[in-house]
RNA sequence: GGGCCCGUGGCCUAGUCAGGAUAGGGCGUCGGCCUCCUAAGCCGAUAGUCGAGGGUUCAAAUCCCCCCGGGCCCGCCA
C-alpha cells in the first residue's frame, strides 16, 4: 500500500509515479522478457481517455507479433487488480486500438492537490533540483552607447525569467551584465561626446548619449561615403560601385535629417566639429588603443559617459522589474591582464597563428584535433573559420575579451548561460573553441548560448546605428498610459495612487509577457497591437484572473480549514484541479530545458480554465456551504498557483484591476 | 557558394528534442450572455493539403532525404 500524504512538491508527478510502477509490474508479470525503456506515459488528448495514458503496447505488439488491443486487455486485467494498492489510481482501462488508460481517483488527487498548493503556497510548483549548481545568466549587456530598445527587451526579459526560473529550482543564480565598452563604438561616442566638450546630459542619461552615438556614427557615415565616392567616380568601370555607394549615402542622409530635426543642437555642433576635423577615422582609432592601453585621460572619458548610459539602463531595468546582480566591465579584463595572460596561454598552443599583421585562432584545427565537433553540434565536414583575435594595431576584438570573461565567470559559476542574440552563433562557437584549446573543454560544454531571434519591425530590422528603434521606455510608457485608460474606465472607485499603481504593473506585464511568450527562435515582429494586448493570451488576462481569484476570497473572509475536496464533483472543477496539478511538471520543464515560455503558456491555460469555471459555477453562492468551502479552496489554489507563474516570468499579481 | 534558424486557417501562435487517439489557443469576422463572486470575461459559429514532394513506421506536424520560401551568419564589427 502506497501511503497517501497529505501534501507534494509534485501531486501530478506522485501520480504518474503511480501509474509507472503499476504499469511496469503489470508488464513484468505478463511479459517478463521485453524490456521497454523509458516508460513514458502521456496526457490523453480528451479526458474521456483518462489523465494519463500508455501506448506501450503497441510496441510489445511489434516484438511479439500480435495484437496491440489483446496486449492492453491483458495487461490492463492485471493492472486492474493491482490498482486498488495504488492510492491515486482509480482504474485502468484497455481502450482504442491498444492504448492503457490511468484514471484518477479524482476525490484524493483533490484533496492532495489543494492542500499541497496551500500549504506550500509561495513555494508551490517550485520543485527542487537534485543537484544545484552555481549558475551565471548573462543577460541584456546592450553597449552603454544608445538606450535599451526593445529588441534587448527581449533579451532582457527572457534572461530575467531564465534567473527566476533556476532560482526557484534551487540553483544559486546570478545574473551578470557584461558592460561593452571596449569597443570600437564605444570610442566613436567617446569622440564625439569630446568634440561636445563633455555635456551635461539632458533628459534621460541613456537617450541623451544615444542621440550623440546617432550624430556621430551618421556623419562619420557619410563622410566616409563622400571619400569613397569620390573615388569610386574617378575610377573607370566603377558605376556599379558608385550606384550602390550613392544610395547608402542616400539613405544616411536622409537619416541625418531625421537626427537634425530632433536634435537640432547636438547636431549642428557636431557638425561643426566634425567637418573642421582632419581625420575623424584615426581619432577614433586612437581614442579606441588609448583606452585599451588605460590611458588616464581616455579612461575617464569613455568611463564617463558609460557610465552616464548605465545609470540610464539602471533605470529601465528597475521599471522593468528585471534585476542584475553583478555589472562586469570589459575593459577591467583588459586593463587587469586578463586577457594578456589568456592570448599568451593561446599563443602557446599549436591553434595561433599570425597572418597580414593580425593574430588568427584556428577554431577548426581545434575541433578537429580534440575531436570536438560532434560534441559541439557542427556537422563533421562543416569547417568553422577561424577567428581573428587581435588586430594589426595592438588592439583585441570583443570575442577575444569573450574568452577571458567566460574564464573568469567560470571561476564563480559551474554553468554559465548567455543570452545572446542568434547572429551571434558562430562568435560562441568559437569562443568555446578558444576555451577547448586552454583546456577547458567542461566549461565549454557548460557554457550556454541561449540564443534568441531579433526583434523587428514589419519589413525591417532595428538598428542602434541607424538611430531606428523603439525605446523600451517609450514602450512601458505607452504600456502604462493604455493600462491606465482602462483602469479607470473599469475602476473608477479607486483611490488614483492605486490606480497608476495597478497600471504599471498590468502595462510592462503586458510588455513582458508578449516578449516571453514566443519561443526565443522565433522572430517578433514589433507592433502595438501586439505589445498592448489586453485580451485572453496576455499578461493583463492572466493578472485579471488572478484579481478576481482575489476577489471572491477577499468577499469570502477567512476560510475554512477543514475542507473536504470530495465534494468537487463538475468537470470543470476536475479540470481546475488537474491543470493545477500539473503546474510542478510544467515548471520542470520550462527550467530543464530553459523555456520560460512554457510558464507563459502554462498560465494562460490556468487563467483560461479558471474563467470558464468562474463563469459557469458560484463560488460564495454555491449550493452547500461544504461545496462552498471546497471551491474556495480551489480558487485560492489558482491564486497562488496562477501567481507563482507570473513570478517566474517576471510578472507582478495584482489583487485587484 | 557553405552553415544555422524559421515555415501550422486571412493574421499571430502551442505542440517538433523524448512519433500515438479528433492538430490546441489567440486576433479577426459573425451571433448570443451583465437584477447573480470584476464583461480586461464567458458561450457559440467561422476558418487548416501542419511550405511541397518522397521515405521510415502499425502510427508522422513531430524522425530521415530532397526541394521551395523567409531570416541570420561566414568582418582587423559587436
Amino acid at each position: 500500500m502506497v501511503c497517501l500524504k497529505s501534501v507534494s512538491a509534485n501531486p501530478f508527478g506522485v501520480f504518474r509515479g503511480q501509474c509507472v510502477t503499476l504499469l511496469s509490474r503489470a508488464m513484468q508479470d505478463i511479459f517478463p522478457s521485453v524490456v521497454i525503456q523509458p516508460m513514458s506515459l502521456a496526457i490523453p488528448p480528451n479526458p474521456q481517455f483518462g489523465q494519463l495514458s500508455s501506448s506501450v503496447c503497441f510496441e510489445i505488439a511489434k516484438k511479439l507479433h500480435k495484437n496491440p488491443r489483446d496486449i492492453a486487455k491483458q495487461i490492463e486485467k492485471e493492472a486492474e487488480a493491482a490498482a486498488s494498492s495504488f492510492t491515486l489510481i482509480e482504474k485502468v482501462k484497455a481502450e482504442g486500438q491498444g492504448y492503457i488508460n490511468f484514471y484518477i481517483d479524482l476525490a484524493r488527487f483533490s484533496q492532495l492537490t489543494l492542500e499541497s498548493a496551500r500549504t506550500l503556497d509561495t513555494e508551490y510548483g517550485f520543485v527542487k533540483t537534485s543537484k544545484p549548481e552555481r549558475v551565471i545568466v548573462e543577460h541584456t549587456s546592450a553597449n552603454p552607447i544608445h538606450p535599451i530598445h526593445i529588441g534587448h527587451g527581449r533579451n532582457s526579459v527572457l534572461g530575467d525569467a531564465l534567473t527566476r526560473i533556476l532560482k526557484a529550482q534551487g540553483h544559486e543564480v546570478s545574473a551578470h551584465y557584461y558592460v561593452d565598452d571596449v569597443g570600437r563604438q564605444s570610442a566613436l561616442i567617446a569622440y564625439g561626446y569630446k568634440l561636445l566638450g563633455k555635456p551635461e546630459p539632458e533628459g534621460k542619461p541613456d537617450h541623451f548619449i544615444g542621440a550623440i552615438y546617432a550624430i556621430t556614427n551618421c556623419l562619420l557615415e557619410i563622410r566616409r561615403l563622400k571619400e569613397r565616392l569620390e573615388n569610386a567616380r574617378s575610377t573607370p568601370g566603377a558605376e556599379e560601385e558608385v550606384r550602390d555607394l550613392q544610395r547608402r549615402l542616400d539613405e544616411w542622409v536622409s537619416i541625418a535629417a531625421g537626427l537634425k530635426e530632433k536634435h537640432p543642437d547636438l547636431f549642428n555642433k557636431l557638425l561643426e566639429e566634425i567637418s573642421k576635423a582632419e581625420s575623424p577615422e584615426l581619432e577614433v582609432n586612437l581614442l579606441l588603443q588609448r583606452y585599451e592601453a588605460g590611458e588616464e585621460e581616455t579612461k575617464s572619458l569613455i568611463r564617463e559617459f558609460s557610465q552616464l548610459c548605465l545609470e540610464g539602463f539602471k533605470q529601465t531595468l528597475a521599471r522593468a522589474g528585471i534585476s542584475v546582480d553583478s555589472w562586469d566591465w570589459e575593459s577591467m579584463f583588459v586593463w587587469n591582464g586578463d586577457v594578456a595572460r589568456c592570448l599568451d596561454e593561446l599563443k602557446k598552443t599549436p591553434f595561433v597563428f599570425e597572418e597580414g599583421g593580425v593574430l588568427e585562432f584556428d577554431a577548426e584545427m581545434v575541433a578537429q584535433t580534440l575531436g570536438l565537433k560532434e560534441a559541439f553540434g557542427v556537422k563533421p565536414d562543416q569547417e568553422i573559420p577561424s577567428l581573428t583575435l587581435v588586430r594589426a594595431d595592438g588592439t583585441t576584438l570583443y570575442t577575444t575579451r569573450d574568452i577571458s570573461y567566460s574564464l573568469w565567470k567560470f571561476k564563480r559559476a559551474d554553468r554559465v548561460i548567455n543570452v545572446i542574440g542568434m547572429e551571434q552563433k558562430l562568435a560562441q562557437l568559437q569562443l568555446k573553441m578558444a576555451l577547448c584549446a586552454l583546456g577547458y573543454v567542461k566549461e565549454a560544454r557548460n557554457l550556454i548560448h541561449f540564443s534568441y531571434n531579433l526583434v523587428r519591425f514589419p519589413g525591417q530590422r532595428m538598428s542602434g546605428r541607424k538611430g531606428r528603434y523603439v525605446t523600451f521606455d517609450e514602450v512601458m510608457d505607452e504600456a502604462v498610459a493604455r493600462a491606465y485608460e482602462e483602469v479607470s474606465k473599469r475602476s473608477p472607485q479607486l483611490p488614483n495612487e492605486t490606480k497608476h499603481k495597478i497600471s504599471e504593473v498590468v502595462g510592462i506585464g503586458a510588455i513582458k509577457y508578449a516578449l516571453v511568450e514566443t519561443d526565443p527562435q522565433k522572430h517578433v515582429v514589433f507592433t502595438w497591437d501586439k505589445v498592448l494586448n489586453f485580451e485572453t493570451n496576455s499578461a493583463p488576462y492572466i493578472q485579471y484572473s488572478h484579481a478576481r481569484a482575489c476577489s471572491i476570497l477577499r468577499k469570502a473572509g477567512k476560510q475554512n480549514r477543514k475542507v473536504d475536496a470530495a465534494v468537487l464533483k463538475e468537470p470543470l472543477e476536475r479540470d481546475l484541479v488537474l491543470m493545477i496539478s500539473r503546474f510542478p511538471e510544467a515548471f520542470i520543464d520550462a527550467a530543464d530545458n530553459l523555456k520560460p515560455n512554457i510558464i507563459a503558456d502554462y498560465a494562460n491555460a490556468l487563467a483560461d480554465k479558471f474563467n470558464t469555471f468562474y463563469a459557469a459555477l458560484p463560488v460564495l453562492k454555491a449550493d452547500s456551504p461544504e461545496l462552498a468551502n471546497a471551491r474556495l479552496m480551489l480558487v485560492d489554489a489558482v491564486r497562488i498557483t496562477l501567481r507563482n507563474a507570473l513570478i517566474l516570468i517576471g510578472i507582478k499579481a495584482p489583487q485587484r484591476m
